[in-house]
DNA sequence: AATAATGATTACAAAGCGGAACGATTGTCA
DNA sequence: TGACAATCGTTCCGCTTTGTAATCATTATT
């Protein structure tokens, strides 16, 4: 049965990397675009922490959005080492689309199971995500395994 | 929700992997092994295809296996193009110590379950995988997200 | 004031990836 | 029967992705 998630895990997020590829998206940019909205000003070393990649690999990452005008690196007045990440207007305007696309997903997952089914399931999926440790939001799938 | 499911199957994706890696085998290795107990004598290609990588990488791939002891590449005297792939002894004799590791990772995974809850838990995932097309035992997380 | 530690960045080598091309074998069809 | 297309396994190759180590600027430590 742990087969069965990593399977319907992979599936979903296959499925996900598909639609938002529409919006020229990658999950792991789409996760740091979730990251920013709900803790604005972090630096790129935590960031990158949770996206699961090496500091090194996260500057070029997030370039591409920087350039594409949907974060910004504000300097941090108090230690001038590091940034604090932001989101633009631009960034949130692109994150209400992501939504859209999440919330339609999700419906189409879960499309076998009725209203309350599909909510006990939330509550048993919570459940074992919380005994195994993860942290809510943060994806440990970006990351290569090890 | 959905986002729950992907955040939890990577969790147990990774989790398998650090336990087997103790078996020196990748969690491709080891879908392989299992594809093989289940249905011998297959081609390249038809495995190649279940695994969800090109046959051009395949081989390689097969290649350590073999070299191991592990699997046996047998010509089909029907049709000399193609193998017929099949478990070594030593490869069933590490199919079984791969049964062993994979049931204590169920057991590790849904601790916070109850039995009953595990049962249900699992039913649920079967019904949203077969209403998702997916086949059973064959895992769509080895391939690249296309 | 000197030295260590931290964040961001660059440089770089190694591994992984899939598509294209090739030889061997088999199927198709006139 | 013979020519041609299709299939399997394999090799080749360019491209991308990966993580580690070195570098520079800034801050903490003593």
């Amino acid at each position: 049965m742990a087969f069965l998630l990593a399977q319907l895990g992979a599936h979903a997020a296959g499925r996900f990397a598909e639609r938002i590829a529409g919006l020229d998206l990658t999950p792991a940019q789409a996760g740091l675009l979730r990251l920013l909205a709900r803790t604005p000003g972090r630096s790129q070393r935590e960031l990158a922490g949770d996206l699961g990649m090496p500091p090194s690999r996260f500057v070029p990452f997030a370039d591409k959005l920087e350039e594409r005008g949907l974060i910004e690196r504000r300097r941090n007045p108090d230690d001038r080492r590091l940034y604090a990440l932001h989101l633009t207007p631009e960034g949130f305007g692109l994150l209400g689309a992501l939504r859209e696309v999440a919330t339609a997903h999700e419906e189409q997952t879960c499309q076998a199971l009725s209203p309350e089914e599909h909510e006990q399931l939330g509550a048993l999926l919570r459940r074992v995500a919380e005994q195994q440790g993860l942290t809510p939001g943060v994806h440990p799938g970006y990351r290569s395994v090890r």
